[in-house]
DNA sequence: TTTATAAATGACCGACCGTTCGGCCATACA
DNA sequence: TGTATGGCCGAACGGTCGGTCATTTATAAA
């Protein structure tokens, strides 16, 4: 009367991490449900056992992405102290994902872009998911600043400016990471990245002849 | 002996232009060469006449793009004197490029990005045309630069690092414009635009106090 | 062992799309 | 007017792919 049964959720979630490697590597057109199907070690049918769509499975695998990101970055967040080198750390996070290793990553988050921008995308409906990402990219941002304001470290001026500066900052390196992946040669991702910081941490620090607290190395 | 004849070129440019509107509307899998030819005033076959693959097609509408770009940056540059000036045209006119009037033209750009970026992509072996595009951008603010040094108004200093400095405008330009498409909402981009610009022209400018030219309007 | 049913499968279907091809115009010379 | 030729067309072809479904397999209660 009650024969074998699986758990969906984590079936759920093998599958959108086999499809998340796929579409990475070879993006939305490229790959195929019956590659997918495979990858995950099952047959083509199964796939449809847990998604309706092939649209479906692509948003579960972008939704897996985007939760391993915010997690490894708030873990990665929790082990430094000083507002400046939290700055950089957001910084640095991002370029490990855009590893010249693992160029896979701007692909898909290419892929992402386009498809939620293209009228009849894939994810032109579900656009609101990438805001998701982005929202908890810009909280963290922004938690920064306002601790680094709190602690005397960066002017307390900037605090109605917050905003802007989270989204000047997470947009910029979004700019630096794809161009660091079109001219490889030419382009010293490090520098850039360094070059951008300067000027952001220069115009939002407090002025050493002004600063009530200690140095910060 | 010798019937009506057409311009090859002329009609090669139509088919490109035409394409070029359905690609940055619908992306290159979203856009069949049946339309093509409908939006060209032409049957399906004729196309053929002049390209030999749709990815033929692709990559002239692309080149059409960036001579149209390169072309009207140029002409605009040519109508302003002051390199503080002629920098900030430079990101508004890709400000102008990305107008949320027409965000088709965003899209063709990440169309390109990730066909040239996935292997197995339309361009992905003809990504040099990408870097054609850019050398160009490049160029353009390179001179903007070393003219500003040579007028005494950006300090020497910085002509080891213009190379960095350009690249790093044309890629923080292009990802405050990806952003502010993707949150259309809480996402000003022209203030946006003017925080990068400010960092960025403070920490090129010569100090105020070491000036030896008149006042910057 | 029988049986009921969840789970898995892969052959198959229909729609779509890039490309081809046979034939139809329109023109210009004989 | 006849006809050769550049230009043009769209039906048809071959292949691909998302999605379906009849069938098989695995499991546990009876």
């Amino acid at each position: 009367m009650s024969p074998k049964f699986v758990d969906r959720e984590q079936k759920i979630k093998e599958i959108a991490l086999a499809a998340l490697k796929l579409f990475s590597q070879k993006g939305y057109a490229g790959t195929n449900v019956g590659q997918i199907a495979k990858s995950a070690g099952i047959g083509k049918g199964t796939i449809y056992e847990y998604f309706e769509t092939k649209e479906e499975i692509f948003i579960a695998a972008i939704m897996e992405w985007i939760s391993q990101f915010e997690f490894q970055l708030s873990q990665y967040l929790e082990t430094i102290e000083d507002p400046i080198q939290r700055l950089y750390a957001v910084a640095e996070m991002t370029v490990k994902w855009i590893d010249p290793l693992d160029p896979a990553i701007m692909r898909l988050s290419l892929e992402i872009l386009q498809q939620s921008l293209v009228e009849g995308g894939v994810i032109f409906k579900q656009r609101h998911l990438i805001n998701k990402c982005h929202v908890g990219l810009h909280r963290m941002v922004m938690d920064i600043l306002l601790d680094g304001i709190s602690r005397n470290i960066f002017k307390p001026e900037i605090a109605r400016n917050a905003e802007t500066i989270a989204n000047n900052l997470l947009a910029c390196l979004d700019g630096i990471s794809l161009h660091s992946l079109l001219s490889r040669n030419d382009f010293n991702l490090k520098s850039q990245i360094d070059f951008y910081m300067q000027n952001l941490i220069k115009s939002i620090l407090i002025e050493p002849t002004t600063r009530t607290s200690f140095e910060v190395s």
